[in-house]
Parts: C-alpha cells; structure tokens; sequence
RNA sequence: GUGAGCGUGGCGGAAUGGUUACGCACCGGAUUGCAAAUCCGUAAGCCGAAAGGUAUGCAGGUUCGAGUCCUGUCGCUCACUCCA
C-alpha cells in the first residue's frame, strides 16, 4: 500500500487552503494532539476530536508512514487564565471531592483510558505528562528569556506579545491583529501584572492554596497553560514536525500562543500543518452543562442519557461522526442517530457476506476503480463522508453479487474484500461486532433452522413464525435468501 | 464589539467554478406464505393541469456557467474567560 503516498492533501489551519501533504522527513510523520485536561470526565465532544484524529493516524498508518503519534495528558492545573486569575481547575476539582490533585488526576484517567477502549482508539505513540515535563517547560521559558521575548514580574514570568510582534507574526493562525487586540474594550484586572493586555503567562508564582506546587529559578509556581505542549512536543517531535492538531476551540488563544512559544525560544512555527477538528453540537448547540444538553459517551452507549430514548453502539456512534467531515460541526440528534444505525448495519451486513460470495471468470464492474475510489476520498482531507458513500456503492455490489446479478472475479474479489475491511476496521475503526459464534450455538441454529424448513415446506406458517419470534426475541434474527435461511 | 467559520431536500450530510453524492425516512415495483433482508425505480422546496419554470438563508454582482468567488443583509456556531 506504500505505493499509495504522495497524493495526500490536508486542509491547514494556518494557510486555510488543503496542501499536498510531504513530510518534513520521507516516510516519517510526527504529530502532536492536544490532549484532555483530567479535572472532569471527558465528554462526547471531546471524544469528537479523538476520534477524528484517531482516524487520521489510522490513514496515515494505513498508507505505511511511520508515525510518531504524541498526545498530551494534562494533568497540572491550568493556573492562570490570560486575565492572571487563578483558575486551577484541577485543584478546584479535588476540593471539591476533598482528595489530593493527584486522585483527580488518576480517577479521570482512568476512565480516559476506558473511554479510548470502548471507542477502539488506538494508543498515541506517546501520551506524555505536564507534570512530568516541569524541567523542560522552565528550560524553554529560559530561552524565551534569554530572546528578550517575556519577562519576570513579582515571581510570575509573561510572554511579551508586543515585543515579539515586532519579529513574527503573533495572529498568524487565528487572524488575529495585535492592534486590534490593544483596542480591545475588555478592561485589565487591577493587580495584573501584564505590561499587555495580550501578554500570557509562562509561569505563575504559586498561591498558598495551590494544591501543586514547583520550585523554578523565579520561585516556587505553575506553569502556564500553553508551555506544556511547546515542551513536550519538542522534546518528543522536535522543533518542528508535520501536524498539530486539537479541537477548533483551541485554536485561540491555546495553538496562537503555542506558536509564539515556539517561534520565541527556536525561531520556528511548531509545525508544519495545524489541524483543527470542529465542534460537536446537540440540538443545534454546543454541548454544555447549563443548557442541559450534555452527556457523556458512556451514557449515550449504554442509553443512560435523558437525551436519548435508547443507547447506541461505539461503532454507529464512530460512524455517525464519520459521515460527517472533521471540519463541519456535527449535530447530534436521536433521528440522526437512528439513520446512522440502520446505515452502519447495512453497510456492516454487506461485509458479513464477502467470504461467502460466489466467483465468476470475469468482473462485470471496474472493482479497482471502485477500490481507487476508496483512496481518493481520503487523500482528500480525509473526506469521511465520501469515502462511506464510496463504501456503500461497494456494499450495493457485494449485494447484487450476492443475488447473482453482478458478477467478480476471485482475484477481483481479494482485491475489493481485502481493502473494503481495511479501510472499515483499520481506517473509520469500526470493530464490526458480530455476534460471537459459539462453537456450540451453531449446530443448535443449524438443527432449529432445519425445523423450521421443514415446518414452512409443509406451509406450517404458525410453527415457522413462532420459531422466528421466539429466536428474534433471543436477539437472533433469520434472513429468508434465495439460497437458504442466515441468520446473525 | 472583535476574530474564525457555517446556512444545501422530511432528517443527517457531501460537492478542484461545470448534471445537488451518499445514508435514513417516504412512495411504487421485483423477491417472499406474510415479514425482515436484498435489488430496481420514482420523487424529494416553490409556481403550474401539464409541458415547463424557479430553486443550496435573503438581495445584488463577477462569469459562457456560481452551493462554491465578490459586496451587502439576516440567522446560527465557535473563539476573545477553563474548553476538544
């Protein structure tokens, strides 16, 4: 399949136009993804975006590259907001529960760990600590120091926005103007330390509540929001790698600043392309707890949220996401919902019959274009939507296959099989579950289905039905074919 | 207020300036004992009896041609405060 890189094009944030994807380093792909801060339990919208990069991994895996995949767990308190106020959200989390930050911490990402389980997200490469990375967030703040770039007040360190402006580009990805910012109405708070109002903290003097506290050559502190991810996707990526990626929401001030940093301490923008994956919204607004439209994405599995009348698989939840593009903002409602599922098994249906289609000398449809179809959705900005309409054109042939309209070629049919459950399973990350065949269940099905042949040969209609009702009410459900009786 | 983006059929959601994909729902047909599943097809807003016309929030503009580009306008989302 390594044949099929070079025709990727991906949509950046900082040109906004989709650009011929090369890796800085030939067959190599570093990517950094902002990860969960673990005050809370991650919700739907924030599994949104996992999801979406996850998938972008997986394609990128798919096409041979070896990617190193680094996604941050932030697990120091955000200490500062760009207003200077403490806003510690994780200390704030573990007084409420009246445990020790590191609890918090822990507790969530537990259950990160087995929403990703439950969501087939494949392992970053990397999923490094803020905590772990104190070291070498002081030692970048260092270098933005020693530029002339921030600047020490009162134990606090602050990024210099107006003098870096002078040198780069501080707006350069959100479209920001730094003169426009100074206008701004929004009124500094009394004892902000800022020179600007667009200065952003690098490191925080600590407060005596603080719950987490680091020494640092300015005092005992926390880091600022942003370092953490300028450190760590050095130390992992380099100064400068391929992708950046996170929620849209992120895009100002969080990514603008992490550019500064970078651009401050190493003269280069982080990365080379900035991805932004939008926002999950329910009933037409974005999720949020005050508005009563919130739930988590184990709710929604196991049908606990008021939202939602019933639950709904991790697959038809992945596959809803991905009939829609990670750029568009995606409405989640029941009626979509209940579209995606019944979507999702025909699709998952059609897959279940490929082993078992029939072979003919020749193909009576072009299965390679069909299969190009597949890649040529994907190169182009990994275009979710149109590769499953692509799928379900396959999935229509797999049918008429099936009923012996169509005819493939057994060569042809390696082809289309092979690649239509790779790009299900290992690219979209559908797991396909099928009913576990238990070695002991199939005989009984093939005695029961037997009876009931013989029960509808002899037009025995009650005895045919109830032996139907009574396996669908077990949750098996008998398929009538033209070549005999399946079921699933 | 400032910045970014969006507005497409009943619903979800695609479309390098070139016939509005695909899925779900609906309707008709094939298949079936009846279903389910599968296949084929129509239609999909508005005007019209029909032919046809007009339709991608609304109003203009550029173009042989606009969902797509430009201007204005209305509405929505996000950001500017912790955010995926």
């Amino acid at each position: 399949m390594s044949n099929r890189k070079g025709k990727l094009h991906i949509y950046n944030s900082l040109s906004g136009k989709k650009e011929h994807f090369e890796p800085i380093h030939q067959d190599h792909v570093g990517m950094y993804v902002c990860g969960p801060t673990l005050y809370s339990e991650p919700h739907m919208g924030n599994m949104r975006t996992f999801i979406n990069f996850d998938m972008i991994y997986r394609y990128l895996l798919f096409l041979d590259y070896r990617v190193k995949y680094v996604r941050n767990i932030t697990d120091a308190g955000h200490i500062t907001n760009s207003a200077g106020e403490a806003v510690d959200s994780i200390g704030k989390a573990a007084r409420l529960e009246q445990v020790q930050s590191l609890e918090i911490v822990y507790k969530y990402n537990v259950k990160f760990q087995e929403l990703q389980r439950i969501y087939n997200l494949l392992p970053p490469s990397i999923e490094p600590t803020a905590t772990g990375h104190i070291q070498e967030q002081i030692e970048i703040i260092e270098k933005i120091l020693d530029n002339g770039l921030a600047y020490v007040v009162n134990g606090s360190v602050y990024f210099d926005v107006k003098a870096y402006s002078e040198k780069f580009n501080y707006g350069i990805l959100s479209g920001r103007k730094v003169d426009e910012l100074a206008e701004e109405t929004r009124t500094l708070n009394a004892q902000d330390e800022k020179r600007f109002f667009a200065d952003f903290a690098l490191w925080k003097k600590a407060n005596p509540e603080d719950m987490q506290i680091w020494r640092s050559p300015w005092g005992d502190g926390n880091p600022g929001w942003h370092i953490e991810c300028t450190a760590m996707s050095t130390k992992y990526l380099g100064t400068q790698f391929d992708i950046h990626g996170g929620g849209l929401d992120l895009k100002f001030p969080h990514h603008e600043d992490e550019i500064a940093q970078n651009c401050g301490s190493f003269g280069c923008n982080p990365a080379k392309i900035w991805m932004h994956a939008n926002m999950l919204n329910v009933n037409g607004q974005k999720m949020s707890k005050s508005l009563g439209n919130f739930f988590l994405p184990k709710e929604i599995v196991e049908g606990t949220t008021p939202l939602f009348s019933k639950g709904f698989s991790p697959d038809v939840l992945r596959f809803f996401m991905m009939q829609a593009h990670y750029r568009s903002t995606l409405d989640f409602t029941e009626e979509a919902l209940n579209a995606a599922e019944k979507g999702y098994t025909r699709l998952s249906d059609a897959i279940q019959l490929l082993d078992k289609l029939p072979t003919g000398e020749t193909s009576s449809f072009d299965v390679s274009a069909l299969v190009d179809s597949f890649y040529t959705a994907m190169d182009d900005d990994f275009n979710t939507p149109i590769l499953i309409a692509n799928l379900f054109e396959a999935a229509k042939r797999v049918n008429l296959i099936n009923d012996k309209v169509d005819t493939i070629s057994l060569n042809d049919l390696k082809l289309l099989s092979t690649h239509l459950i790779a790009f299900v399973k290992e690219i979209l990350g559908l797991q396909l579950n099928v009913a576990q065949s238990d070695a002991k269940l199939a005989p009984v099905m093939d005695l029961v289905l037997d009876l009931r042949a013989q029960a509808r040969a002899n037009k025995d209609w009650t005895t045919s039905d109830k032996i139907r009702d009574g396996l669908a009410a077990a949750g098996i459900i008998v398929k009538d074919g033209k070549e005999g009786t399946s079921w699933s």
